[in-house]
Parts: C-alpha cells; sequence; structure tokens
DNA sequence: GCTATAAGTGTAATAATATAACATTGCAAG
DNA sequence: CTTGCAATGTTATATTATTACACTTATAGC
C-alpha cells in the first residue's frame, strides 16, 4: 500500500517527495495490473494516466483533453473522457465530486474505497485508505446496502496553514 | 435531531411516514432560524425550500429551476441557483455532489456534518448524522485541516432490495 | 416619513462539464 | 486472411453552473 512514501500517510502525502519515481511505479503496477486482468492500455489510456500522474493535483476532463490533444490524440471530449472512465473502471483514477475532476489513484490493485483530503489552497489531493471511514459508514447505513462511496474533505494541508 | 420520525435512524428514513408533518415541521424550523439570524426566507427562498421539502428526493437545480417559473418567478438559472446557494450557506439544504443536486436538510440549526444515503433505484436520498464518521475522517487527517465533508453512499434502500 | 444604501431579483449571455449517436480504424481470435 | 469486436474520432447536443448588469424592494439612518 505504501510503495508512494508520499501516500503512507495523509501527513506526508503533501510533503515534497521523490514524484519521478512514485509516478513511475504506479504506472508500472497500472500497468501489470491491466495486463494481468486481460485490458489494454492503449496509447490515450497510457497518456492520460501519465498526465494525471505528473502531480498529485486533480485534473478537469477539459484540461486532460488539451493534454491528449497536444499530444496529437482526438480533441473532443469523448476522447478524454472515455479514456478517464476507463481508468476508473479500472481502480487507477479516481473522480473528486468535489472539484469535477480527476486524480490518479496511488493505490491500484488494492480494492479500497478512497477518502481524499483536498487543499483548497495548493489543489493538491491525497488519497489514503478510507476503510475505517467506509465501515463507520455502513454500519451507520443499517438496513440500507452500500455500494459505493464518496468520502471527500476540503481543507487546508499542512504547508499551506503556514502561509 | 429526531423531529422527522423519519429521520430517527437510516433504517426508517426510507419507509413511509407522516410527510406533511415532516416537511412543514422542518419548514417551520428554517423559518425561525433565518429570524434568530437577521435573515430572510424571501418569497424564491421559501418556495424553493418548498419544492425541496416535497420528498426526500435530490432535485436538479433545473428541476427546482422550472417548478420556481411555474409559480411565476423568474426562469433564468441564477434564480435557483441563488436560493439554493443561499439555504445550503444557511445550512437548509445541502448539495449532493454525486447527483449534482440538491435536497432539504431534515436537521436545520445543529451543526451536524451530514452524511448522505442515496437510492439508484428510487432516487431517495437520507441524511444522517455524520459525527462518528466525520470524526474518523478528520483523525485520519492527521495535520491537514477539514473545513467541509462530502459524505455519500450510494446504493439500495431496504424497500428497492427486495424488488 | 424620506432617502441613501444594501440586499434581493430578473434577464441575457456564456462558460464549464458531460453524453449520445454514428462513422471509422485497428487489433485479435478463429 | 477475414470476421467481429474493441477502441477511437467526430459531430452534435444535453446538462450544470456562472458572470455581468439592470432593476426593484427592503431597511437603517436621518
Amino acid at each position: 500500500m505504501d510503495h508512494c512514501p508520499s501516500c503512507a500517510t495523509p501527513d506526508l502525502a503533501f510533503a515534497t517527495h521523490d514524484h519521478d519515481r512514485c509516478a513511475a511505479d504506479t504506472l508500472l503496477r497500472a500497468q501489470t495490473l491491466l495486463t494481468a486482468r486481460g485490458q489494454r492500455l492503449t496509447p490515450v489510456r497510457k497518456r492520460t494516466l501519465e498526465i494525471l500522474l505528473e502531480s498529485h493535483r486533480a485534473l478537469g476532463a477539459y484540461d486532460v483533453l488539451h493534454r491528449l490533444a497536444a499530444d496529437g490524440f482526438g480533441n473532443q471530449p469523448p476522447v478524454a473522457y472515455r479514456a478517464l472512465d476507463f481508468l476508473e473502471d479500472q481502480g487507477l483514477a479516481h473522480r473528486i465530486r468535489r472539484l469535477n475532476a480527476f486524480t490518479a489513484c496511488m493505490h491500484p490493485g488494492e480494492n479500497h474505497s478512497a477518502a481524499f483530503l483536498i487543499c483548497r489552497t495548493c489543489l493538491t489531493v491525497c488519497e489514503s485508505a478510507a476503510t475505517p471511514i467506509s465501515n463507520a459508514l455502513q454500519s451507520h447505513a443499517g438496513a440500507f446496502q452500500v455500494e459505493s462511496t464518496t468520502i471527500e474533505a476540503l481543507g487546508l494541508c499542512p504547508a499551506c496553514q503556514t502561509e
């Protein structure tokens, strides 16, 4: 779960880290995972994931689209949305509802439900394991059968608090 | 907290109940609250809240807008968005991110952070106190300073599970 | 009671986000 | 090969949300 040192704990997630390794590592694991599932990481999909992995920010679909178009891919919305939806289906990206945006999954392959800490100043998004929160939610839900959860917190990351 | 019998526990929230009383009661409390704060429940705002209170479903801004227009109010988007934003600011309505929609707050005045159970079949939205979940989230967040949370679960309500 | 000011509403225009529908391409199993 | 399905490209449109500005109404200070 802690392949990316920045993701071990929320406190560290907003700290600087060896992001190239963080991203490369996540991409590699994504690749492996898809192969094992018989799914294809086509050029658009791969590029989309790379774009998301460039930072721990969330990107809007149209931001991604413009980047893809600049790289020679189609420049109509479905191009981006299809790639993003695929990545989301495969658990390689998450949708941040609060921002109408997308972010790369930092723990691909682990069937976790995720929680997100979103800094409103630097827009960095930190994904943390939501298991305890998710459990609290399910136990709170009683007979309601939870199928998927959206757990997001907007606030200030440690770095932005001091400014 | 349990003025509306349907809201005492999530299990009951999806059950049938005396909704007229549920809605009237909530409207009254909203009214009182705003007066105490020196805020005005103008005709558009009141009608908007009434519309939201008609059911425990979430309504899109444009659904609300059409209803308002039919009642003789303006029929441009800001009319609905302004009323909805006001109600949200005052804690009288909540935005359901998962649905890009709005629902009346069932516990106005209690400075709670809310969690929502959303039935994907009947679209009923149940608001429940999120304090334990919220606490779990904050304690999970470490030095990250949580300012507002979005906690939503999509799934099947008890009634829709049996169909 | 007036009037200055702020708060609220109406409307037009447009931005931002997302999907439907269909044509075309390319990979992959037989 | 070639047939069929998955993936991509493109056009058009739907849905959600905001900006900007004009106008009206309420309220506080005089």
